[in-house]
DNA sequence: CTGTTAGCGCATTCAA
DNA sequence: TTGAATGCGCTAACAG
């Protein structure tokens, strides 16, 4: 292995001038310099990035904590991140939790060895509680999920306004009972979306059936088990919220094979804006979230709290936007 | 920070001794080793990840070069080897090349300044000759993507045998008119999977009118095009052979979109069986790709390479399953 | 069985 | 403007 004492013999000088010209130090004679890079080349030299990271005490690396990247809004959110993260000069480590609290836990132990230098966290399995006690180790934010008791940076988007336009929509198409669907009853970002939900329901003076509620809504499998559930009541509902696309698919899929029109007999909406909504037939509304714009917005965060600027408290919130496809509106009764 | 001489000073001990425990040493007495663990625990130490790769000039992390973790087939494939390294002690480092020959590079160095112990390639961008220069930087294996002159372990699918089965059912459902759409025309993968077409279609006395060739289709949005352009040929092919599940969802949107029926007027076949060949009306007729014993096999084959262990010549292959669905079998004329 | 010592490769004092 | 010396935190000889 080629090491900067090798450069510096090849160049005739001492390490720390190698050193020097590698980091981009003033105050080198052009001369010595050009003479390091010759050397550094003819060596095909690069440093080693143990030893920086000892040395530095910086690892250039951001981990980011999501559920699994199989998920297409944790997986875009990853790959904008990772993008972004190069931009600045860092490499994103990719932790999934796989819904696990040990896995968790076990990926936050990266901060404590300093095996990266800051920590995103885009989902929370454990309580915040034991979360937190990592903040000694390291800057961590939150992307996506938030805690109201947290004191660190927040970027995030405004799920309540999300919760309430979906909502809202589908009661201007003329639906009272809407049923609503969402994934881990724990998450802020579900809880946030419920609010919205109720909002809307409130100013149109409506009450919910607690019957139209089903909480362990995330995949496919799920909406074609909750639409099959749905179907054989007594009392249904006619228009359907649910936390996410994949649901909505799964419920349209199942309406499908049970010869029940969508949206005529049942409405259905969605979340994420995910391909998928522009696959299916009826193609799905949905709720578009600018996953991009919060990546981009994470990364610098995270990238100026690891060289202390920035503040704890700062909380920055991207705006959701309905997108009205077919699962909502019959192109017969347009209405909207 | 909590160092190994602040254990060593607590347990009133010297930090080899501290060291030989945390690495689990014979030859340590019982009551030291307590000692030992009762100062670590109240000192809440965990040792530095840096300080411990440079002095074992191992890092436990292993790189994965995929193009995109959005592309189902790829994300899965990062997803399963991430949970295998994990079992094996390593940490996945997971690197988008974007399809890009920079970004590849790029990633590349990760070897070179010895971040990562060893690297995995999924895919390849640039040319061979310049990708085996890493080589001497440590080990790296070929998973799913290989190349003939490779001398380095690969593990991969037969995907002669996939373009295969998949065209010679398309044959026996009495097409003779099959178009042929794939995606990166230098991978193997590709050129594997067209052998196997081309051989069903010898097999069968068949000939490949050059017009029904589409060499760039990846995306939904090139299925849809491909789509439309068949759609006007004077002489149209009666089935599609595709390079993948999101191609054949395209085409089949666009049939849909036309009045086309599927598969009556035109027969379509993917390749993955990705969840979206069971949501999409009619269901997808697909190739299927154990993805998670390739995954198990290149992260065991890796985590044995970096300890010198295996050999460089070994090439795993595994096999394709052809899944019939509807978009290839009428349930009128059901023949298969 | 345990402690002392010497680096791993690098960046940064401090002198010159 | 440059070089010599020091130590980041850890493991592995080598003694004892």
């Amino acid at each position: 292995m080629v090491t900067i004492d090798d450069v510096a013999k090849r160049a005739g000088l001492s390490k720390s001038t190698v050193s020097r010209v590698i980091n981009d130090y003033p105050h080198v004679s052009i001369k010595k310099k050009e003479k390091v890079f010759e050397a550094m080349k003819e060596l095909g030299y690069v440093p080693n990035s143990s030893a920086r990271s000892l040395r530095n005490k910086k690892t250039q690396m951001i981990a980011v904590l999501v559920p699994r990247i199989m998920n297409p809004f944790f997986g875009q959110l990853a790959e904008s991140m990772e993008i972004q993260a190069a931009k600045h000069g860092y490499q994103l480590l990719i932790c999934q939790t796989m819904y696990s609290k040990e896995t968790e836990l076990k990926h936050l132990e990266l901060l404590k060895m300093r095996q990266v230098d800051g920590m995103i966290l885009t989902s929370i399995e454990n309580e915040w509680d034991v979360v937190k006690e990592y903040l000694s180790y390291g800057p961590m934010i939150l992307c996506n999920e938030f805690e109201e008791e947290a004191t660190i940076p927040t970027v995030k988007f405004d799920q309540i306004h999300g919760g309430y336009v979906a909502t809202k929509h589908l009661i201007r198409q003329g639906h009272k009972k809407i049923a609503y669907c969402t994934g881990g009853q724990k998450s802020n970002v579900g809880q946030h979306r419920r609010r919205g939900f109720n909002l809307a329901l409130q100013e149109y003076h409506l009450s919910f059936d607690e019957r139209y509620g089903f909480y362990d809504a995330f995949s496919i499998e799920d909406g074609i088990r909750i639409f099959k559930h749905i179907h054989q009541m007594p009392d249904p509902p006619t228009a359907v919220f649910t936390g996410s696309d994949e649901v909505a698919a799964g419920i349209i899929t199942g309406a499908k094979e049970y010869g029940v029109s969508v949206p005529e007999a049942l409405a259905v909406i969605g979340f994420d804006n995910q391909v998928i909504t522009k696959l299916m037939d009826p193609k799905i509304s949905t709720v578009e979230q600018p996953i991009p714009f919060l990546a981009k917005r994470a990364v610098e965060v995270m990238v100026d709290r690891i060289s202390h600027k920035g503040n704890d408290q700062e909380v920055y919130e991207y705006p959701l936007e309905l997108i009205i496809r077919e699962s909502t509106v019959s192109p017969i009764r347009a209405v909207e």
